[in-house]
RNA sequence: GCCCUCAUCGUCUAGUGGUCUAGGACACCGGCCUUUCACGCCGGCGGCUGGGGUUCGAAUCCCCAUGAGGGCGCCA
């Protein structure tokens, strides 16, 4: 049975890094009809936070994940918070035998400096004295002499001289143990067969396997994967541009297009846009690249907007809709045509890559004042605009069978009438009725539009203090 | 400093000894379309880090150098 678990520590927001290295387990979870299992590691109590724990799972969740085992789902490998396995002292029991085995000992610290190790004894009531003393006592494991030597699914043999490690603090004096301990406790109390993640997690192999072999445990197999770095190939980091998948989502990056373009960095496939999901049977760890990538926002964006354009009109308004409300920018009376909202979206979504922008081409089709700007208010300052606009008002009060066709006509033959030129008289009246110079077709969103806006618009404008 | 990993256009990649004068995608540049902005279409620029080997032949195999990333916490 093939386990694979994500194990993050709650002490941030997801990281793109990390939601990677979470879809990579997935698949190939899935891919083998293996357990996909969520374990959160809050052995940090000063940084653990559970807002986090909750917006790693959203976050996690909107990227189209699900786990077979975790702390929200339960499990018959439970309980899946570090903290809690605390709780239960699932712990101890290996702890105590790496004591009895003698390797492992306590360390007893000078009072003033819990840096400085003054003694290292293997009786527990020993260290209970001096802990009671006031000393600072942590529990470490000797490394023993020789070589490492493990198999990396993606990088091969690998060989560690011990000597170049130091023996490791396995519990802290707080009684918390520590990362390189916990984990391989749970990964085998949790029946993980195979290991998978970010490559910072290389080095501390050696050390996790020794512990490993003192405890007689067996082996789980291991991968790790490469890092993402910013443009300029140093990691990726706030001052690139956001390095969460909360930012992302924040700025109207939508789920389908995240998770291609993070597949596609690395994964060797030969598609663009495609949906990772549909193509679990294709994934194979060995062919996820072994070097570090670096993360190409301007390629997010691009395949973002594919898959704008691509989905089903209805999916983008649904997107759109819960977007927006999580994040606050708009309320829900521009939901109340449904075949309305629809039709402005489509015409939208094909001259915009991102929610955000989307956004602000399809405000100005919904009720409200229009807010006119600078060089909107200049456009329909421009000498004989009234002029224009009244006989275009006309124009379009005429039309018979509404249809873009017919309004394409209708304001092309104003135009003719007027001797002015296409592109002056159109934007004109695209600042008219949409307030902005940057529109979607203007012919389509007069149609879109319908005739009653679209009048009511221009007559606000002949009759404003604008002009 | 010590240890580990990696190395094809600016970026993500295809390529596994001859079919490579190295293919695709994003970005960039130019053109077309055109009512703004885009989308779309067409074209262009652009790369095997360097040096030694092995071989009839190397982007592909080996060694060294260089560069980049990671680790060396009572953080994970």
């Amino acid at each position: 049975m093939i386990r694979v678990r994500f194990a993050p520590s709650p002490t941030g927001y997801l990281h793109v890094g990390g939601a990677r290295t979470a879809l990579f387990d997935w698949l190939f979870a899935r891919k083998n009809g293996g357990k996909f299992v969520l374990r959160i590691e809050d052995t940090d109590t000063q940084r653990s936070t559970k807002e986090s724990e909750r917006s790693i799972i959203e976050d996690l969740k909107w990227c189209g994940l699900d786990w077979d085992e975790g702390p929200d789902v339960g499990g018959e490998f439970g309980p899946y918070r570090q903290s809690d396995r605390v709780k239960f002292e699932m712990y101890d029991e290996p702890l105590n035998e790496l004591l009895k085995s003698k390797k492992a000992y306590h360390a007893i610290y000078e009072i003033d400096d819990p840096k400085k190790m003054i003694k290292k004894t293997y009786s527990g009531s020993e260290a209970k004295e001096y802990r009671k003393k006031g000393h600072s006592v942590t529990v470490n494991f000797k490394i023993s002499k020789g070589k490492t030597v493990f198999e990396d699914i993606a990088k091969g043999k690998m060989e560690f001289d011990n000597s170049t490690f130091d023996d490791l603090v396995i519990v802290k004096s707080n009684g918390y143990p520590t990362y390189n301990f916990a984990v391989v406790v749970d990964d085998h109390l949790m029946q993980i067969s195979h290991v998978v993640r970010g490559e910072d997690h290389l080095t501390n192999t050696p050390k996790q396997i020794m512990i490993y072999e003192a405890l007689g445990w067996e082996l789980p197999k291991f991968m790790h994967i490469p890092l993402i770095l910013g443009p300029d190939g140093t990691p990726l980091s706030k001052r690139h541009g956001g390095t969460s998948v909360d930012h992302f989502r924040a700025h109207g990056i939508m789920s389908k297009a995240f998770v291609n373009y993070l597949a596609l960095l690395g994964w060797g496939i030969e598609a663009e846009i495609f949906n990772p999901i549909k193509r679990i049977n294709d994934f194979r760890l060995e062919n996820i690249s072994p070097k570090p990538v670096i993360f190409d926002y301007a390629k997010l964006e691009w395949m973002n907007g594919q898959h704008m354009r691509k989905m089903p009109i209805e999916i983008l308004v649904k997107e759109f809709r819960e977007w927006s409300q999580k994040y606050s920018l708009s309320s829900l009376k521009w939901f109340e045509e449904a075949s309305y909202t629809e039709n402005v979206f489509e015409i939208c979504r094909q001259k915009v890559n991102d929610l955000m922008i989307l956004r602000d081409f399809a405000e100005p089709f919904f009720d409200g004042e229009l807010n006119f700007d600078e060089k909107a208010k200049n456009i329909l300052d421009s000498s004989h605009s009234q002029l224009y606009l009244s006989s275009a008002l006309t124009a379009i009060k005429d039309i018979h069978d509404w249809s873009v066709e017919k309004v394409e006509k209708a304001i092309r033959t104003v135009a003719e009438k007027e001797e002015i030129s296409k592109k002056k008289f159109f934007q004109i009246l695209r600042v008219a009725v949409l307030g902005k110079t940057v529109t979607p077709g203007l012919f389509e969103s007069i149609y879109v539009l319908g005739r009653e806006r679209t009048v009511l618009r221009i007559e606000n404008v002949l009759n404003g203090k604008e002009i």
